[in-house]
DNA sequence: TAAGAATGTCCCCAGACGGAGACAACGACG
DNA sequence: CGTCGTTGTCTCCGTCTGGGGACATTCTTA
């Protein structure tokens, strides 16, 4: 009808909300599938063709605006705080050790929420890409600054090689977390029942609390 | 000639001890070629026709012989003492804590050293096959078996849930085993040094001290 | 020596993969 | 209204995968 549509001029579509034809919209149902994908297949389910499948689009579509899969993870990466920024927040409370506790208390359930996440930990073990290893480091710069800020002024008990005695625990959060995907057992524990979940746990917490009790003889 | 060969009826060949047609060495060559494969590339790479080109065989070869690639990696796994069986006996000396420092160290030069053992490890957070559980299952036997011998008649501190801690510190060890072949780096320690290699080694054998130290007080 | 089984080689098959070219439909803009 | 860039669809290509059939060669046994 000719109507000189200043008004509206770039969002002017149908009367519904609703385009046919909306880059931004296929782009985030691309990431969307993305995450479905491997979430629920892994990095084996990962190829072009069912991401196009799972996203309801043309495989086309992805090379045109994400270059690759490489670019799809890329995206992925990039998007808002996707790296543990929502994380439950931990009061800084307590003694260095306290804290720690606490926020391994925190790390384990976002880590044990996130299948994407578990996914990505594992496949770097098989082969760390040069994206994957981009992500690594943007991931681990704000778990270090995560810990920092928890930590706040407080320190562990002289003696103690505090970063060694951490990387140590979060290790085998890491790994009980990621086989328990797909083994749950792991040296005669049963990583899969609540009774086992609970003894690793405490444990955990024991040897955190051995480690970095403020009453102990250094050396 | 007729020669009425009882003398040596089956082994009965070439002048020279080297057969054209041999069925158990290219079984050999095959098994060789696996363990080649997966220690270089890992599963990614391994494939009936890679297994093939390496072994310098026919893949109609290894449907033949070992019906699948699984079949492989049965017979590999089936192989003599596959699984730890010639780990570096330790000598059962002192109390619990000290056998299981001594035990963990053990462990820690055996998987180090052993790249096809990490590549199956990092697989089986991937995939866990059929066969990938089978030998699961026996390795995590094997590694029972070697532990209890070690032990002795040895026990853990009173309320310490031994079982729980030995399983974190493997479980650390293996993640970061399996992160410093292709990561060399995690939670800001640089596994690839000699120098973070000797700082998580020694905050492990400290955690194990701390836990199984007898002059604790418990609870 | 003759027959038959075992071993090894070559070639083909269907299917999935990632990638790209050709083209249709749609929207914005002059 | 006409043009042009964007968005989306369809189709084909080369390659690799695991698997198997047909066959030559060698060894063992009758």
């Amino acid at each position: 009808m000719s109507d000189h549509a200043d008004t509206a001029p770039v969002e002017s579509n149908d009367a519904l909300g609703v385009r046919r034809r909306d880059r931004a919209a296929t782009e985030a149902r691309i990431l969307d599938a993305a995450r479905r994908i491997l979430a629920r297949d892994g990095f084996l389910g990962f190829g072009v063709n069912a991401l196009a499948a799972e996203a309801g689009c043309d495989k086309k579509l992805i090379g045109r605006y994400f270059t690759d899969l490489d670019g799809v993870l890329e995206a992925l990466g990039g998007a808002l705080g996707f790296w543990l920024g929502d994380v439950p927040e931990v009061p800084p409370k307590g003694d260095y050790g306290e804290r720690m506790a606490a926020l391994f208390q925190a790390y384990a359930t976002a880590l044990r929420a996130d299948p994407v996440l578990q996914q990505i930990l594992a496949w770097e073990l098989i082969q760390p890409s040069a994206v994957l290893q981009r992500l690594e480091t943007v991931r681990s710069r704000a778990v270090a600054l995560w810990m920092a800020r928890v930590r706040g002024d407080t320190a562990p008990p002289p003696g103690v090689d505090a970063p060694a005695v951490n990387a140590v625990l979060l290790a085998a959060l890491h790994y009980l977390t990621l086989r328990q995907r797909t083994l749950q057992g792991f040296a005669g524990l049963d990583l899969a029942s609540t009774e086992g979940q609970a003894r690793i746990d405490d444990a955990m917490l024991a040897i955190l609390r051995l480690a970095y009790s403020q009453e102990r003889s250094p050396t």
